[in-house]
RNA sequence: GCGCCUGUAGCUCAGUCGGAUAGAGCACCCGCCUUCUAAGCGGGUUGUCGCAGGUUCGAUUCCUGCCAGGCGCACCA
């Protein structure tokens, strides 16, 4: 919480509450006071338009309301002054010593700070990527290895409990048809119609043969399952290697097949029928998601008296909420967003609430070019462009933060080769640079005996408009975090970041931190590397949550 | 046909519960290192916020209808 715009706003309700009281306003007291951040300096430090909002209906005038305001804002010890502009705005300036304490909050909370406890005591399932094991994970995954990952890492920092997921579709046709791909591979014959095609598939094939020459020999019936069961081990490690070297960790690998042995498909067609929703029709099972916003009802035991795939997804949500998840998040590929009036449909007849304790985020797509075109061709999987492959032509750091700082129902577009530029046009480099730099003035701080300590922090000595500037930015942090939790939006904390990165390196360009030549060293030094250290450590604590790493040194 | 997403500067994209003159980077032009990292900073130029209505003190933001693009609409998984 930024504790100045909840004290104003607090001083402000209150403020409301007693005129209303006394008769001298007339309207409805608002549920939330909303103070803004000013895109224009002259503006204050905190600006509302809360005069003008309640304005309605009070027979008074937006600026006369402001006037009143304005009276109870002074006199509180930390606003130094308030104005009223236009039709009623009101802009509140901060007293310098009082803004200048968030750098005694940081430094006192470190890698704390920034966390907040919106979500505290609440149990997450967060399920992403979920990629068939029958290939190399591709673009649209990498997406969400990035987002996801670092949505996880978000909603810890807002007080969550939260469980990675990684669901395998390890059951049905696709596996089949993949299985018989490889061994048709390593036999020399041709692929299956609608078969899986590319390098890796023969790749796949000469490593299970390897491994054990005698699956040669054996009768099809039983290599075409030797064969699907070792190159679907196989395919899965590899999908865990390349998280692992990505930085996505999963804590759950989520079998499909487990669902079914386990009985819990079982378990959760029982439960949907005593919810009620459940009924027979032309021999097949069905689920009656039409009673919620879906467009048709969904097969769950079809007339040949197979599950269908639909019955594992809905014995998955009841599964994940008997473990203990309050929400499970989804994080599909926007071909997939077809499924959302389903899932949230399964949710309510499973008898909860799909508002709560389901959300689904659709992603859109992603396409990579360079050199001008579209990159469609990968080394390995021959036809796709792999997560390997964008790792090794622009490094994690890059291609995680670059993933990451969109907004996910936005379709994308990479360009490699701005991704390999050192310079301002990739902002993972503006970012990190920002971080280096601040560590390298704190080591010559250190070298030239710069009291840099907590205790010789003078916080009034910093009112320069450039620090008043960062020392803004600085107190924004928790609410940035705690917006992109509520919203599930990771790219606001990269947006965050880049603004405050831009405002380091406008006062690091205007205000001198170390003593010049034989200049003696002075109060101002050390207040100037107290904000140093602190806009290090909120960069830091921002990047963490990406997932993208803090260089000490560039 | 129905549904979801998108449409903001030449390009890639931000824009929070509806707020003040719609932002950033790139590209283009001009400046700034014999002093803390120039992977940086400053200045200049760039807009019918897809189109048309509506709601109100105020709309890029909310509602309706169009237009354009992407993706989906199985007893497949």
């Amino acid at each position: 919480m930024s504790s100045h715009s909840d004290l104003l706003a607090a001083q402000i309700t209150a403020a409301l509450k007693a005129r209303i009281d006394r008769g001298e306003l007339a309207c409805v007291l608002p549920e939330v006071i909303r103070l803004e951040r000013p895109k224009n300096r002259d503006h204050g430090d905190y600006a509302s338009s809360i005069a003008l909002q309640v304005a309605k209906g009070s027979g008074r005038l937006p600026r006369e309301i402001a006037e009143l305001l304005k009276q109870d804002l002074e006199s509180l010890v930390e606003v130094a002054s308030v104005d009223i502009a236009g039709p009623g705005f009101i802009n509140i300036t901060l007293e310098r010593a009082s803004q200048a304490d968030v750098v005694r909050q940081i430094r006192e909370e470190g890698e704390k700070f920034g966390h907040v406890t919106t979500l505290a005591g609440v149990a997450i399932n967060l399920e992403f990527i979920s990629a068939n094991p029958t290939g190399p994970l591709h673009l649209g995954h990498t997406r969400w290895a990035a987002v996801g990952d670092a949505l996880g890492r978000v909603l810890s920092a807002a007080g969550a409990s939260v469980t990675r997921e990684f669901y395998i579709n390890d059951r049905g046709n696709q596996m089949d048809l993949f299985g018989a791909s490889v061994r048709a591979a390593a036999m020399g014959q041709p692929i299956p119609e609608n078969g899986y095609q590319g390098a890796y598939i023969s790749d796949l094939a000469q490593a299970v043969v390897d491994e054990d020459p005698a699956i040669l020999s054996l009768p099809t019936n039983e290599q075409l399952i030797e064969f699907r069961e070792r190159a679907y081990i196989a395919q899965l490690k590899d999908q865990q290697r390349v998280l692992e070297i990505f930085g996505t960790n999963i804590d759950i690998w989520f079998s499909e097949r487990s669902l079914h042995s386990s009985g819990a498909v079982e378990h959760g067609l029982d439960k949907l029928r005593k919810q009620g929703h459940v009924f027979e029709l032309d021999g097949a099972t069905w689920l009656r998601t039409t009673d919620f916003g879906d467009d048709k009802d969904r097969v769950l035991i079809k007339s040949d008296g197979g599950f269908a795939y639909f019955a594992s997804d809905t014995a998955y949500y009841i599964n994940k909420r008997e473990r203990g998840f309050d929400i499970c998040i989804y994080m599909l590929g926007a071909d997939h967003h077809g499924y959302v009036n389903r899932l949230k449909a399964t949710a309510a007849c499973a008898g909860d609430d799909p508002e709560y304790n389901i959300h689904v985020l659709i992603g859109q797509m992603v396409k990579i070019i360079e050199g001008g075109e579209e990159v469609k061709l990968s080394k390995r999987a021959g036809t796709i462009i792999t997560l390997e492959d964008l790792v090794e032509k622009v490094g994690v750091d890059a291609a995680r933060y670059t993933l990451i700082r969109y907004p996910v129902d936005t379709p994308m577009v990479l360009d490699v080769d701005v991704l390999k530029k050192r310079t301002n046009d990739n902002p993972v480099y503006y970012v990190q640079y920002a971080h280096a730099r601040i560590a390298g003035v704190l080591r010559n701080a250190v070298d030239l005996k710069v009291p840099q300590a907590l205790e010789d922090f003078e916080p009034a000595l910093l009112a320069h408009d450039r620090e008043n500037e960062l020392l803004g930015v600085l107190a924004q942090f928790p609410r940035v975090v705690q917006g992109a939790a509520e919203l599930r939006e990771p790219h606001r904390i990269a947006r965050y970041l880049e603004e405050l990165a831009g405002v380091y390196h406008r006062f690091y360009a205007d205000c001198r931190v170390l003593p010049l030549g034989d200049e003696p060293i002075a109060a101002i030094h050390s207040a100037r590397a107290n904000l140093c250290a602190a806009t290090k450590q909120v960069l830091g604590n921002g990047l963490q949550l990406l997932g993208v790493s803090a260089p000490e040194r560039m």
